[in-house]
DNA sequence: GTCCAGGAGCCAT
DNA sequence: ATGGCTCATGGA
């Protein structure tokens, strides 16, 4: 089964951050490339300069799903055109003016974001791949390639003891991340009819799982890429607008929650990725 | 050792 | 409605 390969064009595509920034916690680094599973299929991306060139076990013959997932097409000009004229998120977009939003598989994005709660991003990555070899298929990879793992089924994880998902050292998330596999197994959340949904009431549902709240309801809906608008609100965010926007008072996330969407505006969530991305970066740099 | 992490649920006011 | 407390686990 001979791999194949193409490139897209990566005008203002900052693939490494956009792997990296918190939003898919199933990218492995692999030299100056990187490696994952999209739709049960193996893929190394690299960039080089305004190109990504992408390479897969077996046969292509449309590449579409991929540019789905980088959201190649993604009008990001625009997108940023909608933003406001507010300082500080300029100067986040000028900081990394290549971070996309990615558009994910939606149980793995639940399943991800119901194991992110107070975790590290490396920690998240942790989990999520013991459960990919411990649970998810094998797909087929080059030789001299580290084998990998498609991310498991809702299916299978229902079929898991608590006691197996803990072992995946997820601890108390394990009873969460049960429910949910099963709710979503039995088609409890019906994904594409409930993205006809406004926002409000998509949310609503996929808080009724237990172990999604709010916050990670909004990741869900950002990064399957079905609503531009929301806009998840964590502790590096809430930090953002306490210190940005509020003059150094800290409001109620549920007063954030009202804000943010009017001050961001259509595209609140591409924003929200900026501020994340920034605030990580100028930590990182020992600037704040 | 001790602090905290892309939170959420529960129970106290 | 709002504010604390707890829940595992591991790295800084």
């Amino acid at each position: 089964m001979a791999g194949a390969a193409t490139t897209f064009p990566a005008a203002a595509y900052d693939l490494a951050a956009t792997l990296t920034s918190g939003q898919a916690f199933g990218w492995r680094r692999a030299g100056r490339a990187w490696e994952g599973v999209i739709l049960g299929r193996w893929v190394r991306l690299e960039q080089r300069g305004e190109i990504i060139r992408a390479t897969t076990a077996g046969p292509v013959r449309d590449w579409a799903w991929l540019r789905e997932y980088l959201q190649i097409d993604a009008p990001l000009a625009e997108i940023i055109a909608t933003f406001p004229d507010d300082p500080f998120l300029q100067t986040a977009v000028q900081a990394c003016p290549g971070l996309r939003l990615l558009r994910q598989e939606p149980w793995e994005c639940l399943a991800s974001f119901i194991l992110s709660s107070t975790k590290r991003i490396t920690q998240i990555t942790q989990v999520c791949a013991l459960l990919r070899e411990r649970y998810g298929e094998s797909v087929a990879v080059p030789k001299e390639v580290a084998p990998a793992w498609a991310f498991p089924t809702a299916a299978r994880l229902a079929a898991c003891t608590e006691a197996e998902l803990r072992a995946c050292k997820m601890g108390f998330r394990a009873p969460y991340l049960l429910a949910a596999a099963r709710q979503w197994g039995r088609g409890a959340l019906a994904w594409p009819r409930l993205t006809q949904l406004p926002l409000a009431d998509a949310r609503e549902q996929l808080m009724e799982i237990p172990g999604v709240g709010r916050k990670i309801a909004d990741c869900v809906l950002l990064f399957t890429g079905a609503y531009p608008a929301a806009f998840p609100i964590d502790t590096w965010i809430a930090q953002v607008l306490d210190t940005n926007y509020f003059g150094g008072k800290g409001a109620p996330i549920a007063h954030y929650n009202n804000w943010a969407p009017a001050h961001f505006g259509p595209n609140a969530g591409h924003a929200q990725q900026f501020l994340f991305h920034y605030a990580r970066i100028i930590q990182a740099a020992g600037l704040i």
